[in-house]
RNA sequence: GGAGUCGUAGUUCAGUUGGUUAGAACGCCAGCCUGUCACGUUGGAGGUCGCGGGUUCGAGUCCCGUCGGCUCCGCCA
C-alpha cells in the first residue's frame, strides 16, 4: 500500500477518488457501528470515517486504534452533507470513507496531551523537552521549523542570486580569550591540546575575502558558553556575510535586501532603506542600544532643571556626572502605590536606588513633593512633558543605571499597558557603536564589537592621541564603523567593516593592551594574512532565531529551535551533557579533579 | 554567581487558620451510542503532595536545606 495523498490536501474537487493516507491518529470518536479518526500529518488532518455496515473488517480494526497510533486507511473521499461540514478544518468539506485499515503501528499513552485547546492546558515546558519529538508533533511547533526551514531557504536563493559564495568553515578551531566563553574539545592525536568551537566564523570570512572570494555568506552555527536567555541558546544559527570593496551603504542594502525577502513570508513589508540611529541618539532617547520602536514613550532628561537642587541624593547624583531622566506612562495617574511599588522593584534589579514619580491627577502628587516643592515639580512635570493623567517615572544614578533600568521600564510600562500592536514591525539601523567599553574588573578597555573592526575616519586622530599620548580615557569616545539591526528590540545582528591595514590591527590590539607577542601568539596566521593585499571589506551576522521568533510571534527561542536546552544548559530529552567513560578520558589525557 | 517564581493523580490545576478517607477537569481502561469533529453517556482504575531534614499530638499547608523548570541581573567581542 503506497500513500497517494497528505492529509492535508484533499477536497471537494477529489470527491469519488479512491486514496490512500498515512499519519497519525489524533482522535477517535466511536458511535457504535461507525467510528471516527482525525487523521494527522505534517500537512494537515482529515476525518476518516469508518462503518461497521460498509466495511467490516477495517471497523473492527479502527476499534482497536488508539492515539497517536501510526495508521494506513485506503478509502474514498466523500463530500459531507451540508449541516456535518468542519469549516475549522481545510480539508473540512470531505471524509475519507475507509475500506481498509492497517495499523503501521501501535503507540504507548502519550506523557501528556498532543491535543489540547489553548495554550493554558499544555503540559509543562520541561516535560515537553524530554518528549520533544511528541512535542513537535503539534502544528505550532511544526510551523515554526518550518517557517525557520523557509526563511534559509529565501536567504539561500537571495544570497546566491546576488553572487554570494556559500562557504563552509571549520567547527573544529583555535580558542581565544577574548569575547565569550569558549566550548573546547579535547584533542586524542595532540594530548593536552584543545580545539574550540567557533563562537562565529569572524576570522575565517575574513581571510575568504583575503582569499579573494569577494562575496561570502554562510548559514553558521555558532557556539557560546555563556548563560542562557529567553532569546540565546548556547549554539544558535546566525546568517553571516561578509563583502569585499563593501562601504557600510552596500552592507546595509543587502541586508535590507534579506530582510525584505524573509519578511515577505509572513506579508509584511518595510520600508527600505532603514530609518538610523546612532548609538549615542538610541542610549539617551530610549535607554537602550535596540529600542523597540513599535511605541513612543521616549526618555527625557530632568538633570538640567534639579542642577541646583539641594536634595541629597539628587545633587550627589549630578556632582558625580550622573542623571536624573524620566518616561510618561500616559494615562497612568491612577497607578497605585502598590503598582508603582512594583515598578520601583523593578528597575531596582537594573541596579536604581529608587523610582520617584510625579502623578498628574485632579491634584499633583509626586515622591518628592516634600523634598522639591510643588513649583519645582510642576516643572519638572512640563519637561517632561507630562499632560493631565500621565504619570511621570523618575530615575537618579550613573548613566548606565539610568538607561538600563528606564529603557528596560519603558518597555515593560508598554506591555502592562498593552501599547505594543500586533503584526506591526519595526526595523532600525542602529550607527557609530563605540569602538571601546571599559572593564571595570579588569581596568582595560576592550573591543565593544570585535577587535577587527575599523574606527570612524572623524575619531582617527583622537584615537591616535589616545595611544600615542597615553590618554588612555579617550578611548571611550572613540566610534566604530559597526552597526547592529533591530527589529521590535531584538538585537537581529550585527556587522561592521573591518580592518584591512595591518598598522592599524596593531595600534587595537595596543588599545585593548595586547602586547605585540600575545597578538602574534594568538592572530598571528591573521595578521600575517592581512599583509598579502587584504581588500577593503565588511559585513553582518544575523540571528536566525531571533529573526524566526519574530515572524512567528513568540518571545521564546525554545520555540524556534527542533532540538533545543533548558536555562540550565541542558538536553532534557538525551540528557546532555554526560558523563564519559574512564578509558575516553585517559585516551585524551584528560583527569577530572574534585 | 545572584534574585524572583513554580513544583499536589498520566496532564492542567484547586486544596481555607496546621486537623477525618487529598478533590475537579481532561486523559486512560471497560460498556452503551447512526453524524461526530473539545462527541455524548454509564461505570472504573489512578497520589513518594519534587527530594531530605526539622517544628508539632498532628504537615500538601510552617521552618531549613536541596534538586528541577521558567524569567531576570551579572555574563553574552
Amino acid at each position: 500500500m503506497e500513500r497517494t495523498h497528505t492529509c492535508g490536501e484533499l477536497r471537494t474537487s477529489n470527491v469519488g477518488e479512491a486514496v490512500v493516507l498515512m499519519g497519525w491518529t489524533a482522535k477517535k470518536r466511536d458511535f457504535g457501528i461507525f467510528t471516527f479518526i482525525d487523521l494527522r500529518d505534517r500537512y494537515g488532518l482529515t476525518q476518516i470515517v469508518v462503518s461497521e455496515e460498509t466495511a467490516n473488517q477495517a471497523h473492527e480494526k479502527a476499534k482497536n486504534v488508539r492515539g497517536e497510533f501510526v495508521i494506513a486507511v485506503k478509502g474514498t473521499v466523500v463530500a459531507r452533507t451540508p449541516e456535518t461540514i468542519n469549516k475549522k478544518l481545510p480539508t473540512g468539506e470531505i471524509e475519507v470513507q475507509a475500506s481498509e485499515i492497517l495499523i503501521l503501528n501501535d503507540a504507548k499513552v502519550p506523557p501528556f496531551q498532543l491535543e489540547v485547546v489553548g495554550s493554558e492546558n499544555l503540559a509543562s515546558e520541561d516535560l515537553r523537552l524530554k518528549y520533544r519529538y511528541l512535542d513537535l508533533r503539534r502544528s505550532q511547533l511544526q510551523n515554526n521549523i518550518r517557517m525557520r526551514a523557509k526563511t534559509i531557504a529565501k536567504i539561500r536563493e537571495f544570497m546566491e542570486m546576488r553572487d554570494f559564495i556559500e562557504i563552509e568553515t571549520p567547527i573544529l578551531l583555535k580558542s581565544t580569550p577574548e569575547g565569550a566563553r569558549d566550548f573546547i574539545v579535547p584533542s586524542r592525536i595532540h594530548t593536552g591540546k584543545f580545539f574550540a568551537l567557533p563562537q562565529s566564523p569572524q576570522i575565517l570570512k575574513q581571510l575568504s575575502m583575503i582569499a579573494g572570494f569577494d562575496r561570502y555568506f554562510q548559514i553558521a552555527r555558532c557556539f557560546r558558553d555563556e548563560d542562557l536567555r529567553a532569546d540565546r541558546q548556547p549554539e544558535f544559527t546566525q546568517l553571516d556575510i561578509e563583502m569585499s570593496f563593501a562601504n557600510q551603504e552596500m552592507v546595509f542594502r543587502t541586508l535590507e535586501g534579506v530582510m525584505r525577502e524573509v519578511f515577505a513570508l509572513i506579508d509584511a513589508d518595510f520600508e527600505t532603506p532603514f530609518p538610523r540611529m546612532t548609538y549615542a541618539d538610541a542610549m539617551r532617547r530610549f535607554g537602550s542600544d535596540k529600542p523597540d520602536l513599535r511605541f513612543k514613550m521616549e526618555l527625557a532628561d530632568l538633570s538640567e532643571d534639579l542642577r541646583e537642587t539641594d536634595f541629597v541624593p539628587f545633587a550627589t547624583v549630578l556632582e558625580n556626572k550622573g542623571e536624573i531622566k524620566c518616561v510618561v506612562a500616559r494615562g497612568k495617574a491612577d497607578y497605585s502605590r502598590k503598582q508603582l511599588d512594583e515598578l520601583q522593584e523593578f528597575v531596582k534589579r537594573y541596579g536604581a536606588g529608587a523610582l520617584a514619580w510625579i502623578k498628574i491627577g485632579d491634584e499633583l502628587t509626586s515622591s518628592l513633593l516634600k523634598v522639591l516643592g510643588q513649583e519645582k515639580i510642576e516643572q519638572l512635570a512640563k519637561t517632561a512633558n507630562a499632560e493631565k493623567g500621565d504619570a511621570v517615572l523618575i530615575v537618579a544614578g550613573k548613566k548606565s543605571v539610568v538607561a538600563a533600568s528606564l529603557g528596560a521600564l519603558r518597555v515593560e510600562v508598554a506591555k502592562r499597558e498593552n501599547l505594543i500592536a500586533k503584526n506591526l514591525y519595526k526595523p532600525l539601523w542602529v550607527t557609530e557603536f563605540p569602538m571601546f567599553e571599559y572593564n571595570e574588573d579588569t581596568g582595560n578597555y576592550d573591543a565593544m564589537h570585535h577587535p577587527f573592526t575599523s574606527l570612524m575616519d572623524e575619531d582617527v586622530p583622537l584615537f591616535k592621541r589616545a595611544i600615542e599620548d597615553g590618554e588612555t580615557e579617550l578611548l571611550g569616545k572613540i566610534r566604530a564603523r559597526a552597526y547592529d539591526i533591530v527589529i521590535n528590540g531584538y538585537e537581529i545582528g550585527s556587522g561592521s567593516i573591518r580592518i584591512h591595514q595591518r598598522e592599524i590591527q596593531n595600534l587595537i590590539f595596543k588599545a585593548l593592551g595586547l602586547t605585540p607577542e600575545k597578538a602574534r601568539e594568538r592572530f598571528g596566521f591573521f595578521l600575517e594574512a592581512l599583509e598579502y593585499g587584504t581588500p577593503p571589506h565588511g559585513g553582518f551576522a544575523a540571528g536566525i532565531e531571533r529573526i524566526v521568533m519574530i515572524l512567528q510571534g513568540t518571545d521564546n527561542i525554545r520555540d524556534v529551535v527542533a532540538f533545543p536546552k533548558t536555562a540550565s544548559a541542558q538536553d532534557l530529552m538525551m540528557d546532555s551533557p554526560g558523563v564519559v567513560d574512564d578509558a575516553q578520558l585517559k585516551e585524551l589525557g584528560i583527569k577530572i579533579v574534585e
